[in-house]
RNA sequence: GGUCUCGUAGCUCAGUUGGAUAGAGCAACAGCCUUCUAAGCUGUCGGUCAAGCGUUCGAAUCGCUUCGAGAUCACCA
């Protein structure tokens, strides 16, 4: 039961013997903001009517009443209609204690909940780009954040592996790359293969028939033409051999892989279950459609006159499959917030069909990332690679960290090693940190920052900690025995103690949002109290030996929180840098 | 044109289940390392929360209108 919890019932009780008030709704705790004294807040207005007193009249009576009746709370005061509340130290000492012996701190309890979420669902004609980074990080991100929220996840890739641009790649590979493979020239297969794709667009501007060429490769794919079919498996496993590759740097995995080659033709029962129950209805031409006017949308294709499905089509078919194989009770589709409308069209047409899960299905939308040059666009040679960019990042750290001298002494394979962390750290924590829905900006130059508000801070922060209770022990302090409670806290020590023990709900506010960045401004907060706490307080130099101890107990609790809340963001922390 | 999203400090972003004097970081300026890691800490400067009207004890937050930015309304996926 969380400190929020128990007060409310402190305060409701408090209420409800004072002034026979029973609506919940009328009670509003909330935390006391930091310029005022205490810990949390009652306001008293909407208690006015039935208290018939002034707003400080009735926050006095009740923080008197709240005084007497509960020993953990220490003191009230009253500041324009506001009840402030205090909590005694050794209450917050007991829930101290609490948390740090809990093994999983902030892994909520279970729901029976079973959770998919698909993220990343690229293509494979080209590499993944920044763009791509963003909805994988968010995907992984909320994954783990629903797990820490207590369901079960399955996260899922849906790979678009068929199409006409993979065949466009195909073709352009076929005319004019001489046997090029990822082993003759160097290149990871994912980029080899985008090569062509763009070669491709290169050779449309000298030679228009290209287009029809592309086409009847895609119908002899469909064919399942044996020599097309083996090119297609061939340049997609190149392709696959590149993603997994930038997929493991990014710290990404998936419970599921779907691929369209083979979930294409799925939805055509749910069209034919539509057309009988009257739902869609069928064109002279032989086309399917629904009509949405009536709900504000327009008329939506379904299958086309020739009876090949289009995208809806199988996505319909795909979240019917899943929903009854997989048993889901929520399915969470990472996609851009381009196709807000596809997945509004989605839903209301499963919800037609009746299916009552069709309420079960988010689609967490997310904004562009955009360049201080506006949009990337392929065409114009302004998008940012994955690889290159990862790449960017980890090189910076690593000059950054030696120019700090925070390498000296350190293997190859250890400064490689932060080099690694920090640099992804700080991208991921740069892109994880603003609400997903927001149209991002991203400055190369000025987003490779270290300082400030970044990845880098927080681990930086956890590295300290580390490195002092490396000394600890070095200096024969046995970290695990049990220690007297100190006689008197610090407030810094009570402020970071209340802070800690905001962790699971923040868990699972960031779950029930689908926000990572709830996440990483609670390890922002959290670190930046600590750094104060450090610079003010020495702890190996405490003379006071339950004090000392104490102080290394909170610092290894921070230390854990800060690493425990930084891998719900995929994140990794450092024990040196 | 219809639908949807967004607009907060010079810049990047928090804060949006309605609560007190709207917060961080970056940039700029001024300080702090014989003491556990200065990727740190402290301070100064910086705001008509796009604008207006409304709802109420109280609005950055809710509603309406206007302005501005973006997405979408494909027999592409």
């Amino acid at each position: 039961m969380n400190t929020e919890k128990i007060l409310l019932r402190a305060v409701s009780d408090s209420v409800n013997s004072l002034y026979g008030v029973s609506d919940p709704a009328l009670v509003q705790i909330q935390k006391t903001r930091k310029e005022f004294t205490g810990d949390y807040t009652l306001v008293v207005f909407p208690l006015l009517k039935s208290s018939r007193l002034s707003p400080d009249a009735t926050a006095s009576a009740i923080g008197e009443h709240l005084v007497a009746h509960n020993p953990d709370i220490e003191s009230f005061n009253v500041i324009k209609g506001f009840l402030n509340i205090s909590l005694t130290p050794a209450f917050w000492a007991a829930r101290f204690s609490e948390l740090s012996s809990d093994s999983d701190f902030g892994q909520a309890a279970r729901t029976g909940r079973r959770v998919m979420v698909e993220y990343s669902s690229p293509n494979t004609n080209k590499p993944l780009h920044l763009g791509h980074i963003r909805n994988n990080l968010l995907g992984f991100s909320v994954a783990e954040i629903l797990k820490k929220c207590g369901n079960e996840v399955l996260k899922a890739n849906l790979v678009n592996d068929r199409g006409i641009h993979i065949c466009k790649s195909m073709l352009a590979w076929q005319l004019f790359g001489d046997g090029e493979t990822p082993q003759s020239s160097g290149l990871k297969g994912d980029h080899l293969v985008g090569k062509y794709y763009v070669r491709f667009n290169d050779e449309l501007k000298k030679d228009p028939s290209l287009t029809d060429r592309a086409q009847q490769m895609l119908r002899l794919w469909e064919a399942g033409d044996p020599a097309t079919t083996e090119l297609w498996l061939t340049m997609n496993g190149w392709v696959y051999d590149g993603f997994d590759a930038t997929y493991k740097r990014l710290g990404v995995d998936f419970d599921r892989m779907y691929y369209e080659s083979q979930t294409y033709l799925l939805g055509k029962a749910l069209v034919e279950e539509g057309l009988s129950k009257g739902i869609f209805y069928r064109r002279d031409d032989g086309s399917v459609w629904c009509d949405l006017t009536s709900d504000g949308l327009d008329e939506k294709l379904l299958l086309r006159a020739d009876g090949t499905s289009v995208y809806m089509t199988q996505d319909l078919g795909t979240a019917y499959r899943r929903f009854t194989d997989e048993k889901l009770d929520a399915l969470i589709y990472v996609v851009g917030n381009e196709q807000n409308y596809h997945f509004q069209v989605l839903k209301l047409i499963l919800k037609k069909l009746g299916y009552s899960w069709a309420d079960a299905i988010f689609h967490l939308s997310y904004g562009m990332v955009e360049l201080p040059e506006g949009k990337m666009k392929s065409r114009e040679g302004t998008v940012v690679d994955a690889d290159d960019l990862i790449e960017a990042m980890v090189s910076e750290a690593r000059d950054m960290s030696a120019e700090l001298g925070k390498l000296d002494g350190l293997s190859a394979s250890e400064a490689a090693d932060i080099a690694e962390m920090v640099g992804l750290g700080a991208l991921k924590y740069f892109i994880l940190k603003v609400d997903p829905r927001k149209t991002m900006l991203f400055d190369p130059r000025e987003s490779i920052d270290f300082n400030g508000n970044t990845g880098p801070f927080i681990q930086y922060t956890h590295a300290r900690i580390r490195s002092v209770l490396r000394k600890a022990a070095d200096s024969g302090v046995d970290l695990t025995a049990p220690a007297p409670a100190p006689a008197t806290y610090l407030p810094a020590e009570l402020e970071l103690i209340k802070t800690l023990s905001d962790f699971p709900e923040i868990v699972l506010s960031a779950g029930e949002n689908f926000s990572p960045s709830v996440i990483a401004a609670f390890a922002y907060d959290l670190a930046k109290m600590y750094n104060g706490y450090y610079h003010d307080h020495s702890i190996l130099r405490e003379s006071d030996l339950a004090a000392r101890a104490f102080r290394l107990r909170l610092s290894g609790q921070v230390a854990a929180t800060i690493k425990s809340a930084m891998s719900l963001l995929g994140i990794s922390v450092p024990e040196r840098m």
